[in-house]
Order: structure tokens, then C-alpha cells, then sequence
DNA sequence: GCAGGATTAGGACATATGTCCTATTTCCGG
DNA sequence: CCGGAAATAGGACATATGTCCTAATCCTGC
């Protein structure tokens, strides 16, 4: 089992990819290749492609689950921690921009490909959603807490795709502000 | 010139196609089955998949020009004109709950490839863009026509992500209600 | 030091796919 | 009615790709 190092790096390489050349279009020998192991070998470590995508889907939400936990920590109010998500859009920009978001872009090729990992895939979305929910929730009004949740992240993935189509990272830049402005309100009408 | 008939078959077969599949999931094979021609005619009509690609992105143009002009004669104000591209998402809601946005995906898509069509896909936005922009404008705004144009192009972007992420009808509905209170803000503060 | 499992390399194999060629059929203008 | 262009069918061809097998090498526990 000491093959972890090597595994733990085709699910890295893998994962950049599958997010900056979408997954059907990442081949064995292009996740090989970046990784200098040889095609062969790589059946020892995944039987088949959709493996490599679980375990991809695994490690994000692994990283996603820290992230939030790190926010968690980091901030002090609701308002605080859910800045931070709001701020993922600024410390991803450069990427954004050419990639867009590696979970809407992942959810919606999956879509496409009607593909059983769909489902792992939206429970990248849900982290965000029941966490964001959590936050929101803090502000006293629990009962829209979830739609407020869904609201935020729609509005990030919107700024996602279009900033991505128009290279425009003003755009983005601008949309956080506003979206900073929008939770600024709705921390006031809580209080 | 007579198989102009099949041509224009074979580009609305694609197009829904690479809508439903994604352009690189879908083959010449998939397309000719469909429209019951031999995969050896299609090279009659086109040489590459490219240039399919591109008379897809062609016809979607025209087909989104059409949209917008009858719009502009359907609606008597610029509030109900804009009322109009909100709705789209509920008359298209069952495909978008399935598929996404037709124009976000398949630019989303070709970004990841890297394709050369990149920006004539974005040209579909574009004319949202522009043609939003010059409704806002009508408020009295022009100022920032443009960047109401894009909020709420972005806005619906993201609703379409999320409602195909979760298959979820209901957060159209909820979402559209919301834009069309905002859009019905942005009027008054005109006013 | 050695046996046995883990890891790796290299390549075989079937399939899918974009591209392209050729022969045949269909259609239309003169 | 007929000659040529358009359209079609069928398949060839090279390549890419996911999958899988086998032999060699490495490493570890005894």
C-alpha cells in the first residue's frame, strides 16, 4: 500500500485537468504523462476512468470540507465567514476566468454525459449550499436561510460563466462588490 | 445546391445535439443516425466537425436575433421587453433543469477545449449583452446599461447551473420571481 | 537473504471516431 | 431524353483511447 504517494498525485494531476480540460477530453495518457508513470501502470491504481473520477470528486470534497472548516475558524460572525466564500471568486480569478468554476463546469459536463457520478458531483455544491445555509441561518432567519444559500451560490456561478466567455475579470471583480453590498443588507435587516 | 434541406436537417439535429451531449460527446455517427443519412454523405455537406460547429453557432445567432427582435415587438416598454428574457428560463425550464443553459455550457465547454469557435460562441452572449443593455439604457441609465446587461445575464446563468446541478424546478421559479423584483426596482429608481 | 506481494513498464486489443475516397444513384437543365 | 452535377452509400484508413495482460523490478517482512 505504499503506492499512496503516486495514487495521491494521479488524483492531483487528474483533478487539474479533468477542471481545465473537462474530463472526457483528459485521457489516461495525458493524467500519465504529467505524472511520468506509463499507462500500464496506472491500471493497477484505477481499474477505469469513472474510478479516477470518484476519487477526484472524493478529494474535492475532502478539500472543499476543510475550506469550510477553515472559514469556520477564520471568522468571526456569519457575515464574516460568508465574505470569505464570496471571496473565493477574487483568489481564483486568474483560473475563473479561463476555466470558469471547476464545480459548475464539472456538474454540467457530467449532466451532459449523463453520467452516475452526477450525483457525487452535487454534493460538492451541497457543501457550499448546507454551509452557506448555516451561516445565513445565524442571521435569524432560518426559514429563507436555504434560499438565500442557493441565491449566493447562483450568483457566483453566473459570475463564473460569464466572466470565463468575456475573459473579464473587471466583471468579476465588480459583482463581488455588489454581492459584498447585497450581504451588507441583509445582515442589517437582520439586526 | 438542392440538399439544402438536408444541410439545414443535419445543423438542427447538432444543435440539439450538442446541447443534450456536448459538441465533443457527440459524433458524426450520432448525427447522421439521426437525421438517417451514411456518415460517408456527411462529408458532403461538412468537412469537419468544426464546421458544424460553427453553422450550429451560425444558426443559433440567427435564431437568437429572431428572438430578440420579436421581443422588441412584442413588448411596449423596455421593463416588460427585459420581463421577456427572464421568462425564458421558465419556458425552457424542463431542458434547462436537464441540460443547463444551451449558451453558457457549450461556451463553457469550448473554453475547455481550447476550440477556435470560443468567440463566435460568446457572440451569443454578446447579443444578450447588447441587447439588454439597450433596453436598460431605456431606463434612463446608459451609464450602466452594460452592467445591468450582464447582472442579470449572470444571474440567469447561475440559475440554470444550479437548477441542472440539483434538478430542481422549483429554484427557477423562485429565482425568476426574484429578477423580475429587481428588474421591477430598477424601473422605479428610474422612474 | 529470500519469498511473495506491491509496483511498474510495455504493449496488445477492441472499439470509436474524424477524415477521406470511390462508386452508384438521383436530379435537373438543355 | 440525356449528360453532368449534386447527393448518397459504403467503406477504407489512421489515430486515439479505455481496458487489460504479462513480464520484470522493487520493496518489505520474516
Amino acid at each position: 500500500m505504499s503506492g499512496s504517494s503516486t495514487r495521491a498525485q494521479i488524483v492531483e494531476v487528474a483533478d487539474r485537468l479533468f477542471y481545465e480540460q473537462g474530463y472526457e477530453h483528459t485521457s489516461f495518457a495525458d493524467i500519465a504523462s504529467e505524472v511520468k508513470i506509463s499507462r500500464g501502470n496506472f491500471y493497477h491504481h484505477f481499474k477505469t476512468k469513472d474510478a479516477i473520477l470518484s476519487a477526484v470528486i472524493e478529494h474535492r470534497l475532502a478539500k472543499t470540507a476543510q475550506l469550510l472548516r477553515q472559514w469556520e475558524r477564520e471568522g468571526k460572525t456569519a457575515e464574516e465567514r460568508i465574505r470569505h466564500f464570496i471571496d473565493i471568486l477574487i483568489m481564483n480569478m486568474a483560473k475563473i476566468k479561463r476555466f470558469g468554476c471547476p464545480v459548475g463546469t464539472l456538474c454540467s459536463e457530467l449532466a451532459k454525459l449523463d453520467h452516475a457520478s452526477q450525483g457525487d458531483a452535487t454534493r460538492l455544491f451541497s457543501l457550499f449550499r448546507e454551509w452557506l445555509g448555516g451561516q445565513f441561518a445565524e442571521f435569524g432567519s432560518p426559514a429563507d436561510a436555504d434560499d438565500l444559500a442557493m441565491h449566493l451560490l447562483a450568483r457566483s456561478q453566473g459570475v463564473a460563466t460569464l466572466a470565463s466567455a468575456f475573459g473579464d475579470e473587471a466583471f468579476i471583480e465588480q459583482e463581488v462588490t455588489a454581492m459584498h453590498g447585497w450581504l451588507r443588507q441583509q445582515a442589517e435587516r437582520a439586526a
